[in-house]
DNA sequence: TCGAAACATGTAGTGTTATAACCTCTATGA
DNA sequence: TCATAGAGGTTATAACACTACATGTTTCGA
């Protein structure tokens, strides 16, 4: 489960125009902006929910509900499935996370309400949030062509990263 | 489970830049199809894997593995999910069809090798599959620029279609 | 045409992910 | 101080997916 963070420097071409957010390195600040953010709202960033949302950020790769459970109970007090998942709702509402369907695992996010897109890795599993005008935009584009309403729905796009590409 | 055929017809704006495929309309060519490109890639589109098929083909929404051994138990014997699953698999190996994440369930497809992508209703549950050029276009693109490698799985977009933009 | 090999399906059991139903605790404010 | 709402605990189960192994079926070459 350890896992080396992900090299996200040496980049083709034109990643300028793409802002990532790896979540290793942004853990402090976010956790920060996340209880401002609840703080704002008037909900509460409850001690179950916090470790729910630290372990997420804490991880490269996007966890599964009874990863987590497995994860918290090395540091306490085992926890229901039910209650991680409720946790996870929580995070998920208040846009500080959202479920990677093709993986049936879970991920820190950056709290905006905009549509966010994650690239997964298909090879190791990693997950990187981008946030590109573009995409966006052509997701906007399509859904109103066929008179769909947009959703604030992470939209997962499948492939395989720089060090999985030889393997397998 | 019954629903009435989607209606595809009076949409806004630029929908004709869209090649859709809803699969109601085009069951009977589609089947022949794909036992055409079955029997050129030398593959067996067996009795039990054509039923699957036909019945995704038949639906109007995407269905689950155990929706789909409900269904084909009505006609028969009742089928093991493992069977389903198997079956499920060669049509997707085959491009035939589609597992979509965010519902757990399966959608019949074109067969062509292209990145396809679903529009899902979050409200039905109905999934209309697009082909459109700047989708695969951005997709490829954003990958690239992080340096990963496409894989041709389909990309799920949800919205809310037209018909349930007031419910709920 | 016989038999080996490859592929397809049957059977039983289990693993994994997610939720239902109901109850208790605790913080908050009228 | 007591009613209330929200958070979490407990137990059980639903829903989805696959492993392992046995049995059939098709194909193709000797």
């Amino acid at each position: 489960m350890v896992h080396a963070p992900a090299l996200q420097h040496r980049l083709p071409a034109d990643s300028a125009r793409f802002q990532t957010s790896p979540a290793s390195d942004s853990g402090r600040r976010t956790l920060a902006e996340a209880e401002a953010l609840c703080r704002a709202r008037g909900v509460r960033l409850t001690p179950i929910r916090r470790r729910v949302f630290e372990m997420l950020l804490g991880s490269p790769k996007p966890l599964g509900a009874y990863d987590l459970a497995d994860a918290l109970a090395s540091q306490g007090r085992r926890m229901a499935p039910i209650t991680v998942y409720r946790a996870l709702d929580f995070l998920i509402e208040q846009g500080l996370a959202h479920r990677l369907a093709s993986r049936n695992a879970y991920i820190a996010s950056t709290g905006s309400r905009e549509t966010p897109a994650f690239l997964v890795c298909d090879g190791c599993g990693e997950a990187t949030e981008i946030t590109c005008q573009e995409v966006a935009a052509t997701v906007r584009r399509v859904l109103s062509a066929q008179g769909y309403k947009p959703l604030a729905r992470a939209l997962e796009i499948t492939g395989r990263c720089v060090h999985c590409q030889d393997v397998h």
